[in-house]
RNA sequence: GGCUCAUGAAGUG
């Protein structure tokens, strides 16, 4: 019976297309209720994992993997026909359900749908939890909307619920991208004093701002503080402080970060190392670039179609076509399709 | 009890 969720989930997550229509209607008898009434097509691996046990009765959980591969695909509309479907088949959404559709408008950045839905939670007799909060601030974020976020969190209190790292984090980005370090020490305060630690996401949100503006100083403060605080920086976080030295144009201090993180355990990935040969190649230093290429293959890190293509990029910036030339033919050599 | 929903990284068409 759950096997059948995973089912639903596994085509959810493979985003098939929807030639569902027909296999939606060439199904037996014993068609699950909703499938009468969503006029329109289902991811098409879903309704085939309905058609496997025609005996067995969609049930919440099912609707709601069914429910969040759409909103996958922006198809919100189409979610909510079927959260009307479950309705009217007997099955009453929950939190995941709603979760899952202001999730939906989050993607879409309409924070008000995404609020109104809410609301219409709160009229179905569920509470709002830690997850709602969490999806709500960070659209209201990503919409610009900090003061209507940090009203929403602080409404968290009266709904008994208090906010947790998701929240917190959702506001530190805000204030992190728009480089106010009052704001970001404000939230990082608040956290304290609600003993939610701040964790490897918090402080690698910070040092993203900070790297992506250049501003790589503040991003190494950063990345000391947060190890100051016990907090060990992961894959991400060094590949973040490189980011920023390449982004300052300081492509050797970026290399160097390498030595750095594997000192600390941390070897660099693909990620890592592109971005580090996306500085060299920024710099119109072709020869570094291909230097750290090697060094990287000889680590067993096999470039990928951004390292090519950045390669590529970086001597056609250089005005060296002949070398262009032989990076495309080695992305397609290796498999990439040039664009 | 498990299975469904939320946060950070690469040249960025």
């Amino acid at each position: 019976a759950s096997t059948y969720n995973i089912l639903c989930k596994g085509y959810g997550v493979a985003r098939k297309p929807q030639e569902a229509q027909r296999v939606l209607e060439a199904m037996a008898k014993g068609r699950p209720p909703w499938l009468a009434t969503t006029g329109s097509a289902a991811p098409e691996g879903a309704a085939v994992a309905f058609r496997a046990s025609p005996g067995l009765r969609p049930t919440l959980r099912t609707y709601n993997t069914v429910i969040n591969s759409w909103c996958e695909e922006g198809g919100i509309h189409e979610a909510r026909k079927l959260m009307a479907a479950m309705r009217a088949a007997g099955v009453s959404p929950d939190e995941v359900t709603f979760n899952t559709l202001i999730k939906a408008y989050a993607k879409l950045g309409q924070p008000d749908n995404a609020e109104r839905l809410v609301r219409e939670m709160e009229n179905a007799y569920l509470r709002p939890n830690e997850r709602t909060f969490a999806i709500l601030t960070s659209c209201l974020v990503e919409a610009g909307q900090m003061d209507r976020a940090r009203e929403i969190v602080a409404h968290m209190g009266a709904r008994g619920l208090r906010p947790n790292s998701y929240v917190f984090n959702a506001l530190i980005k805000g204030y992190a991208r728009a480089l106010s370090p009052d704001g970001v020490n404000e939230v990082l305060d608040a956290m304290a004093a609600a003993g939610v630690p701040a964790d490897v996401t918090t402080y690698g949100l910070i040092m993203d701002a900070w790297s992506s503006a250049g501003r790589v100083g503040d991003a190494r403060d950063t990345i000391e503080r947060m190890r100051g605080a016990g907090v060990a920086p992961d894959l991400q976080a060094w590949s973040v402080l490189a980011k920023g030295y390449v982004r300052a144009g300081r492509p050797a201090e970026a290399e160097k970060v390498l030595a750095e993180m594997e000192a600390a355990g941390v070897p660099p990935n693909i990620v890592t190392f592109t971005t580090v040969i996306s500085g060299w190649c920024s710099a119109g230093r072709m020869e570094d670039a291909e230097r750290l290429l090697t060094t990287m293959v000889d680590r067993a890190v096999e470039p990928n179609s951004l390292t090519h293509k950045t390669l590529v990029w970086g001597y056609a910036e250089a005005q060296m076509p002949r070398q262009a030339e032989e990076r495309l033919q080695a992305m397609e050599n290796a498999g990439f399709r040039p664009e």
